[in-house]
DNA sequence: TTGTAGGCGTTATCAG
DNA sequence: CTGATAACGCCTACAA
């Protein structure tokens, strides 16, 4: 049993293949309601389904977007999609969703991938410091959205959608210097060459500075939960006074409690505790867990509205075709979820 | 800047167009090294890449396969997701992804979509009861592999691929009984028509009896958390003897911790608390909450193994080009991860 | 109101 | 080793 085309349901019901074609794309205007009826009738029938190839070879759209998220196993990134995802269905587009793994390799790889697919925009949740590992997608002029991190010297004429990352931390160590902390133990745990963690960092360095906290980092990159504990336990020991400590992302979280644990340590008691997280599971933790919080899935809807508007851009031709004329640079807010951790 | 084609690299290198797809598709056998460069640069020169779409039209395969899972804001869906692609990219293949929200209507709509897409392949987290919902994909001959769930009257031609659910939850009961409580309270929250619960309930309600445990449901189908407390306090108030508390899903557990604490009601010294979840963050609310869990990272490996055997079952056509005849039927163990809850 | 025919970018089948 | 050319399934001027 071939697969149907348009010819057949022509033959079938006695029209041209215009006709048929007409029908496919709602064109009813120029049709007798007798054919419609044969027509339709034929297409039920024969189980027909319009080949998405097809059309996108005589159009100039694929109605399909491309997203790049760096680990799909992590809450964030399925909130983001959830919210992209919610933005673009009801608009007509398609999504091949893509992982690459913190690594700028299979993201470069994916990027091929995506363009090869004629994808009509693309949703980057960026790994590279450098921004030109994006511009073949620029030099493409397909629509191109930027989500999460931000490369140094990616320019304005190209979407960027990110949390304040480091306005947040600069206040949070305001909150705790006020709070009578003394010193801050950051634990950071970079995946990829560019992160989030990174403004996040600058914001807590610059606040110390000003406050005249101590601040430790703890570079946990590529260290198992035992590594932290021990150097968690080493750090605290050297340090004198009231000690808060800072987790960068959520899965590093986890570790910490269980170091926290292990060691026998309590807090708000014998240490503050503050961590980013994207999910709330850490207020059933004690009392639960002073936390700073994106909303990825508002950051995903942004995302896909701006992706939208790109390529609306570009296929109404109005300023050159140029998708990039629609572009946007929005900050979001973290938000806090208080908790009786510091 | 009009997009480049095989025909212009043809025509910059002094080839024909035949020569340039060879080069496309690795086909150097016959190619004096020359031309190889010569292809090679004008490529890179002009930044060519070969469209995928037109690519589909002359071949029988796109290369791409559909997903739909139920609800991508659970961890479940992520780490499913991630267990196909990790399986799927090696192999070639795009994924598209969609969200079926728990409603059997917009599932349909996106099967539709995907078979428009002429997907190679479709895995499916189903939401509907009725396998009918589904024939569209079978009568198309595509290869289909149903993950999770089962409806009741899935022919065993297709793939299923679940969790022991039954076992597990029959097992449980025994050792429950075994520990010397007398009531199960059971809090289901059931999202869509078809659902792993099902069989869960169906497993501790047959031991329940067998061990003359009594048992209670809660069906907490589109109750909020405050709801869910009253009915928990109540139907507490009423039992006498030791009584074990039963979260059937991984977000319900979190309603329920949120509930205990309100009512003041601690584990295991009140009551005895397990949870079916497939993450672990539980392990960090007191001491631990005693889970049943799956792992669906392997759930979406297994899915995706087999959907490709499918696929190279058709394309190699010696089972008559009929995918199912690769199709499997697979049941993975549940795992047990003990604390101190009960 | 309906039909004809050419072309979208690629691959496969033949010939050289 | 390389080329010319006919499909693939659909859309859209242009005709009728």
């Amino acid at each position: 049993m071939a697969k149907v085309t348009i010819a057949d349901i022509a033959r079938e019901a006695q029209v041209s293949v215009t006709t048929v074609s007409r029908f496919i794309n709602g064109n009813y205007g120029k049709m007798s309601q007798a054919t419609r009826n044969r027509v339709q009738d034929t297409i039920t029938r024969l189980d027909y389904r319009p080949s998405a190839s097809a059309r996108r070879m005589r159009q100039q759209s694929t109605h399909v977007v491309g997203v790049i998220v760096s680990d799909i196993s992590n809450v964030f990134s399925s909130l983001l999609f959830s919210g992209i995802y919610t933005e673009l269905q009801p608009a007509g587009y398609d999504v091949m969703l893509m992982n690459s793994n913190n690594s700028v390799r299979e993201e470069h790889d994916e990027i091929e991938r995506l363009l090869a697919q004629e994808a009509d925009g693309l949703i980057i949740q960026p790994n590279s410091t450098d921004f030109r590992s994006y511009e073949d997608v620029t030099s493409a002029r397909v629509p191109l959205v930027m989500v999460d991190r931000r490369p140094p010297n990616q320019p304005d004429s190209v979407t960027s959608i990110v949390s304040n990352n480091r306005e947040a931390c600069h206040d949070l160590v305001g909150r705790l210097a006020d709070m009578g902390y003394d010193n801050l133990v950051v634990v950071r745990r970079l995946r990829s060459d560019l992160s989030a963690q990174t403004p996040r960092v600058e914001g807590l360095k610059q606040a110390a500075e000003e406050r005249h906290v101590l601040m430790v980092t703890i570079g946990a990159e590529g260290q198992d939960a035992a590594w932290l504990q021990r150097e968690i336990d080493t750090t605290l020991r050297h340090l004198n006074g009231r000690t808060a400590l800072v987790s960068l992302m959520g899965p590093t979280l986890f570790d910490i409690l269980t170091a926290l644990r292990n060691l026998g340590i309590t807090f708000p008691d014998d240490i503050g505790l503050v961590s980013f997280d994207d999910w709330r599971w850490s207020q059933h933790v004690r009392d639960g867990v002073y936390l700073l919080e994106q909303d990825p899935r508002i950051l995903g809807q942004e995302s896909a509205k701006n992706l939208l508007e790109q390529i609306r851009a570009k296929e109404s031709g109005s300023g050159g075709n140029d998708p990039y004329t629609a572009s946007r640079q929005l900050v979001l807010p973290v938000s806090i979820v208080k908790a009786p951790s510091i």
